[in-house]
DNA sequence: TCGCGGTGTGTGGTCGGACCATGTGCAGGG
DNA sequence: CCCTGCACATGGTCCGACCACACACCGCGA
């Protein structure tokens, strides 16, 4: 299932992540469940354990399964779920070849969060469960970035968890993955062009302003304000940093 | 670089891959070319060789190198860019984990190509370089669907190259690669849709027509037009389908 | 009886070595 | 000059071993 199209000689690990994907498919092994040892599914599928290992290691790789050393609950291939894991790292690894520009990267970022935000007023509006909550949190988050000591790096990450409040409040699981996705993968990009800017302290005070207002727009239910305010603010930055 | 946040002890498959990150990313190993061979690889970072083959499945698994046995240029791990192949196998995945419902997917998918066909309705406004081939392409397609004795599982190849050639027309790799990725992964559940539908030939005609509508949209500049029809076209096939 | 520490056991992590299949490139023979 | 066949490099697979780790159990002492 996972090599696209092309049908050869099956390698055994994909033999492997195939039964995998069929038992994790069929809910042989849910979420937060154990998958067998990897000495136990080497023996049942007649395969070498080291094949067993590559198709883990794909899993864990895409944020499938976590593996754990020792013994007890925490050990053994627990299936998880961290979709932003796999998706960041294709993506990082995809601008890093150079194919995949950044300037691709942030203008899916701009599609993404302008709906996002959109659907966000509409919650507001519609008074949608966890929409106050959400809402909330983004107040609690852009009052911890008003604070001017705050550093630079940590400003990132507020500001990080301040947009993804919204993306989760649009109720979206996929877009909300690929958001987290794109952010990890870029933010070596935001870092070093955090230190190219003029000035630090009034780039700042821009963004707090330009945070402020998409929260305005999204409380008040104003979804085409919203989208407009959350495009700006990311074009404007990424322009100023000259990702 | 592939564990978010989290820092421990770094397993050492976790090194060969940062080594090759670096390595993709600094251009020394540019598209098209070769890694060294694993034995090198292991040698060269005193490490062992399944360590680097664990590492080398991953960049495999993610679309980013294809390994080749025996000789010569096609030999090695070599250096692709194959976006969709990793985007593909990690929603499908976490959408067989159950937290990523096809819900979703779908109405990703019409974001996404809601906002492709606009900036190709843009793109044949403005006469952009390639955009007339596209289009091009797109009616060769459609006229094929028009056969009606084409089967049902070709159709929705056509079906699938059609809509994917007004993604490639907006010209945003990120975009294409995603859609990609999200058709390869629901298409498990879109065939089955189409076993259950009350009539084949008439949703096959319903759905020439809207391919016609979104055709003509686009090669009209009509952007909002371009962005309804298809909005439209793939929810109800998706309703119609009960995915 | 209760608490605690040592030990047993199962887990993934890593390693070294071995053999196979395959495709290329080269050298030798025709 | 062409063609055949061998040598070689490469990934694919497997085996066996040992380590570090973490929990579970058991026996000892208080």
């Amino acid at each position: 299932m996972l090599r696209g199209g092309y049908s050869g000689p099956v390698r055994t690990h994909e033999r492997v992540l195939a039964y995998l994907e069929e038992g994790i498919a069929a809910g042989r092994w849910g979420l937060g469940e154990r998958l067998p040892g990897e000495r136990a599914l080497a023996e049942d599928l007649g395969v070498s354990r080291p094949s067993v290992r590559e198709a883990i290691r794909v899993l864990d790789a895409l944020g499938i399964v976590r593996p754990g050393v020792g013994s007890g609950p925490n050990a053994g291939a627990v299936v998880i779920d961290r979709p932003a894991a796999g998706l960041g790292a294709a993506v990082r690894l995809h601008v890093a070849t150079g194919t995949l520009p950044v300037r691709d990267v942030v203008a899916t970022r701009v599609l993404l969060e302008s709906w996002a935000v959109a659907q966000a007023a509409e919650r507001a509006t519609d008074l949608a469960p966890g929409a106050a909550a959400h809402l909330e949190e983004a107040r609690r988050l852009l009052g911890r970035m008003e604070d001017d000591d705050v550093p630079a790096a940590e400003f990132l990450e507020l500001d990080q968890a301040f947009h993804l409040e919204f993306v989760r409040m649009a109720g979206n699981v996929l877009v909300e993955a690929v958001m987290t996705g794109l952010r990890g993968a870029i933010g070596g990009y935001v870092a070093v062009g955090i230190e190219r800017l003029p000035s630090w302290p009034r780039t700042a005070a821009r963004l707090r302003a330009e945070h402020r207002a998409v929260l305005d727009a999204v409380g008040a239910g104003d979804a085409a304000a919203a989208s407009a305010a959350v495009k700006a603010h990311i074009e404007g930055f990424s322009r100023e940093a000259g990702v």
